[in-house]
DNA sequence: GTCTATATGCTGATAGAC
DNA sequence: GTCTATCAGCATATAGAC
């Protein structure tokens, strides 16, 4: 009992991103307020700015967590048997992973224009190195003449388009297995880098 | 000189919605207030109500008359010789096409959450049509076997974001010339559907 | 750590003069 | 057709009680 009534410091800092990431996503950063996070928290609306310097602070907080997470994710996944199982692993990874938090993900590609410029540039640095990683597998693969990509720039930004649209389609439940969406995104994929 | 000094109303309401539109594709929605488009347009607030019943119903428009010109421009450019130049055609056709107002279709992928429910199914319907187009030429092409489509909407949902994908990296004037744009895509494109 | 109360300002929309 | 003026409400953020 040596903490007071109503200090909940390690639980409520973590429900607020929640609250926010889910908000923000269903009706955009700009049209929700400081007061809908704290009534879905369950506190009032000046406590959050224990947790939180401003609005923007929150949001690139969430942007960048995410941007991380992907980034350390995918190194701990990635296998270095040649750039095809590469290029596989990559697929997969991004599919599972996107599948995994769609929240976030949505927030990631809609509320760029919603940062402030020093903070937008560092989101977009680590999204940069992340499409680094897979350009780097197609330019392997394309060294190694195991896949045919005549611009790998271009090539990456269509197969990640790709890959992530999995996330405006698919629900759980639906008709398709997880793995088999995997397995066919794969085999498009792999057809298109013509391997 | 039968009208009156500052009556414009044939050229104040494509103005209004031309403002509306590069403002909303690049700030949202939420975040733009009717009085900046107002400022932009060089009238006061007061006097956009008279062109729109509310701010809803601008969004609405502008999104409406989006899709609708799309699908207008691809039963205009649609052949029918066998499913494979059909493909050919819909990706080109669907690369030019958002090539060319990158405002729009911005505003018609990212501020669908902020119709009302009417609103949106209106738009969800437009884009469900033109989803159905890609659909029925893939269905073409396996049931003819010169495609390997094993899931024909999960391919039309992924050879849809790959293109639209386009809009996020494209700069006019920039490293690949448009045709080349378009010429890559649409191997990528035909490769991942086998054929 | 959370509350209530509040400051300062902007919002969508309308009324009525010209 | 456009203007000015205005209403009522909600926004972010802060101050100070407990």
């Amino acid at each position: 009992m040596a903490r007071k009534t109503g200090s909940h410091s390690q639980i409520t800092g973590p429900r607020i991103r929640d609250a926010a990431l889910r908000l923000f996503a269903w009706h955009g950063y700009a049209a929700v307020s400081m007061r809908q996070i704290a009534a879905e928290v369950g506190v009032q609306a000046g406590a959050l700015y224990l947790y939180t310097p401003d609005k923007q602070t929150l949001l690139f907080e969430l942007m960048r967590g995410h941007m991380e997470e992907l980034l350390a994710a995918w190194q701990a996944v990635r296998k270095g048997d040649g750039p095809l199982a590469q290029l596989e692993a990559f697929a997969r990874f991004h599919i599972r992973f996107h599948l995994d938090r769609p929240d976030a993900v949505f927030i990631a590609y809609m509320e760029l224009r919603n940062l402030q410029p020093e903070n937008f540039a560092r989101v977009e640095a680590l999204r940069r190195a992340y499409e680094d990683e897979l350009e780097a597998i197609l330019r392997d693969g394309a060294a190694a003449e195991v896949m045919r990509v005549p611009d790998t720039k271009l090539a990456t930004m269509a197969l990640i388009a790709m890959l992530t649209g999995v996330n405006t389609w698919y629900r759980e439940g639906g008709r398709l297995s997880r793995e088999r969406v995997e397995r066919i995104y794969w085999n498009m994929v792999r057809r298109a880098v013509g391997a």
